[in-house]
DNA sequence: GTCTATACACCGATAGAC
DNA sequence: GTCTATCGGTGTATAGAC
């Protein structure tokens, strides 16, 4: 039954975010996962060809619930260009700030041998290009923009996540920096 | 003899940069450490108290280095207050970019459990203040200002090495980056 | 004090029985 | 498909040689 075997796969990855989110992302054993669905960590090598096969799938996982809350959230246009960048930062920023765990993976090399497979790549290819188009409404196509762009959203966030976790110090200086790029473009 | 204990910390830990440097930071194991200063591993633990102790004096070290770094390059002052924002931060975009173990060491979380000491924190706060002492000539001191500078070059450096390691696209981008904020600050 | 040998608990991974 | 047993690796605690 495959059904079967899929949804045993979405049950150890599941576990796995757990233990990501309450010990950190580094500190995930096979052991403890195993335990959390009631089973022996050698076990899981049925579902999954090593442990960092199951890091692959969560960067697959969180990718993909990135580009679907950035689409879910897709409903209301914004209606100038500087309301769209401000937008589009702050959706990311809240998105990624949410879960330490999860930004680690999706945008840090926190895991020493790990480099995600091209199948787990391609919704962060999607993800990036879903913005590329949102920022080509606006006239912003030159890659230098879009590189400046997402170097100080990451920038902001890292700064957050790393100096003030859970507080607003550095949220509060998306949209500046948003305005700031804006008026260096012209917008 | 406290001469030689030091001087024994020291080849310790030029060994532990070595292996950092080869197999990245965290893949530095206390027995490969030990082998290049020929000895077994349980004998560092008479010069260090743990592993996490030698990233400890390694986090001393990188801060200590960048310290020296920004103020030997402080012989000729800037004449602008924009001149002065790039060179500030072309100067640790370059420093940080040079080593990417030192970097991911100073300011990113790689290492699970490891939190830098107090006394091992204090070079990182005394580069810091520089920073904001230079900064404070050009008129620029509320914390929010320094804040948007940190976060933006840090995001910078953070695309630079994760995504074109080696390479310059994102050091093109520092000057027209440090333009944007001194024209948002009205400098 | 410095270093070693030994040992322990934990890790990811593999082999083979059921 | 899941188990037990085991392997080589890790950080590290301890006892003892010099």
């Amino acid at each position: 039954m495959a059904e079967r075997r899929t949804a045993t796969r979405r049950e150890i990855l599941d576990a796995a975010w757990q233990v990501a989110r309450e010990q950190g992302l580094a500190l995930v054993t096979l052991r403890e996962v195993a335990a959390l669905v009631g089973m022996r960590a050698p076990s899981l090598y049925t579902h999954f060809d090593s442990k960092n096969a199951i890091y692959d799938a969560m960067f697959e996982d969180a990718w993909s619930e990135c580009q679907r809350y950035l689409l879910a959230a897709d409903v209301r246009a914004p209606r100038t260009a500087r309301s769209a960048l401000r937008r589009y930062a702050l959706l990311f920023f809240d998105f990624c700030v949410s879960d330490l765990a999860r930004f680690q993976l999706m945008n840090q090399r926190i895991i020493p041998g790990f480099e995600p497979s091209p199948q787990a790549y391609e919704p962060a290819v999607t993800t990036l290009e879903l913005l590329r188009d949102r920022l080509a409404r606006w006239g912003i196509e030159r890659q230098q923009d879009i590189d400046l762009y997402v170097a100080i959203i990451g920038g902001l966030i890292d700064a957050q996540l790393a100096n003030d976790p859970g507080g607003r110090r550095w949220r509060r200086l998306v949209p500046r920096a948003m305005d700031m790029l804006a008026q260096d473009l012209g917008l």
